[in-house]
Parts: C-alpha cells; structure tokens; sequence
DNA sequence: TATATACTGAACCATTAAGTTCAGTATTAG
DNA sequence: CTAATACTGAACTTAATGGTTCAGTATATA
C-alpha cells in the first residue's frame, strides 16, 4: 500500500510540476472543458493538450468523458487528497521538531542568562 | 509575482515527484544529515545524492551549510508552505463548485419529482 | 452526401533528469 | 607529513518530457 501511494504521488506530483498543467487544473475548477477548448486557451496543438490531459487523468486528477465527438474534462472526485495529506504531515513533523528546538533554546536562556 | 510563484510551484513539485527526494525530506523530519549520510540510506553514490540535494535546496525545501569538509542538510524554513496554499486553494475550489452542483442536484429533485 | 470538426495515435526532435564514473580539492586523523 | 574522508565538478549514458507534424477515424452540419 505504502508502495501504492508512493507512486501516486510520483505521478502527481510530476504532473503538479508544469506550469500548463496546473494552469487545466485552475481552468477545470472554474468549468468543464473540452480539449480544444484547453488548447485553445494555453496555445497549444489539440495533440499536445491530449497528452498533459491524459497525464492528468493517469495521476487521477481529471476525469474525462467522451461525449459524441468531444471528450470532457472535469476535476476528478478527491482531486489532491493524497497530495495535501503528504505535504499536511510533512509540515507538522517539521513544526514539531522547530518547536521543540525553540524550547531547547528557551531553556537555554533561562538557565544560562548573559 | 504569479511568475515568481509559478516558477517556484514547478521547482518545488518537481522535486516532491522523485521517491527518493520525498525520503530525503521525511528522513530530515527526523534529523539533520550530511550528504554521505543521505547517500548510505538510499543506497546511492555520494555524487548521486548530491545532485539530489541541490534540487531540494533550489526549490527551497532544504538548507544546507557546510561545517568543516561536512555538508550538513536540513528542512528549510516554511517549507512547504507556498505548495500547501496551492493545493488548499484548488481543493477549496473544487469543493465549492461541487457543493453546488450538489444543490443544483437538490433542487432538480424537489421541482421535479418522478 | 460532402465537408468541417474533434479527437487519436505514431513518429520524431530537443531538452532535461537520474544516475554513473573519474579526477580533483579541502579537511581531519594518525 | 601521510592517508583517509567528504565533498565537488565535469563528462557521459539512458530514459523521460514537452512539444511538434502528419495521417487517420468518428461525428456533426450544410
């Protein structure tokens, strides 16, 4: 499971790393699009957005449904959970730690005054 | 500043796309290293990790300060931070727009029942 | 039915990434 | 002083990324 997650992260934490892609993830959290609708809007070839969507998708962060001729993306159903709960517990480890040392450094100063 | 912001987001997600690197930023969680350190753990050429740590420290989620021939590494100051807003303000989003899909739903039901 | 639209897939190119080895410099220990 | 340690930097290999073009299929419109 630990190996599950760690590669889900790798895949959306790369995904999370271009600037385009974060750019369909705010655009998609104002509406649905289409994909031409997203080339058109980052100027960009049809093939290419293709490819950041389905990146996307395999990262779990779209869902997408393809409809007559055009395919819909949306935000996917617990869109960055994984993600926010990594960096939400990498955050509180590190808080602790500076915590503790500043408490170290208090006592320091109130046993050893210049 | 969106730039500045924009540019630090793909630095810093890229660096939290490598296993690796997530394992070097919970390991220093735990406790200051030096790169040989790092190295041993994740079994990798001293040259390797290296390359490793500059990235964290470019993206600002690591410090390091040299003491003697030693390279001591630790988690940087508000590390984190600016990724976590992202990740909260997309899910906040997202959680808004469903919500209200959610009552749309709702009301669909209520007017117009079967 | 003919044409335009929307996507899909293969192939290609340039750049970056992850790792290595090897040769060096600086610091510490004996 | 000598030897071992810890890092640094350059060069190299292999693979992945971000983008393209071009040729195709499927669907909608005139």
């Amino acid at each position: 499971m630990v190996q599950y997650i760690s590669h889900r992260l790798d895949a959306s934490f790369a995904a999370l790393s271009d600037p385009t892609r974060r750019g369909v993830l705010e655009q998609l959290g104002r509406a649905d699009a289409s994909i031409s609708d997203l080339a058109d809007r980052f100027h960009m070839t049809l093939t290419g957005m293709k490819k950041h969507v389905s990146l996307l998708e395999a990262a779990g962060l779209v869902t997408t449904e393809k409809v007559g001729r055009v395919r819909i993306c949306r935000l996917g159903r617990g869109m960055l959970e994984t993600e926010a709960a990594w960096i939400d517990q990498q955050r509180r480890i590190w808080t602790e730690r500076f915590d503790a040392l500043d408490a170290i450094v208090q006592e320091l100063k109130q046993g050893n005054p210049t």
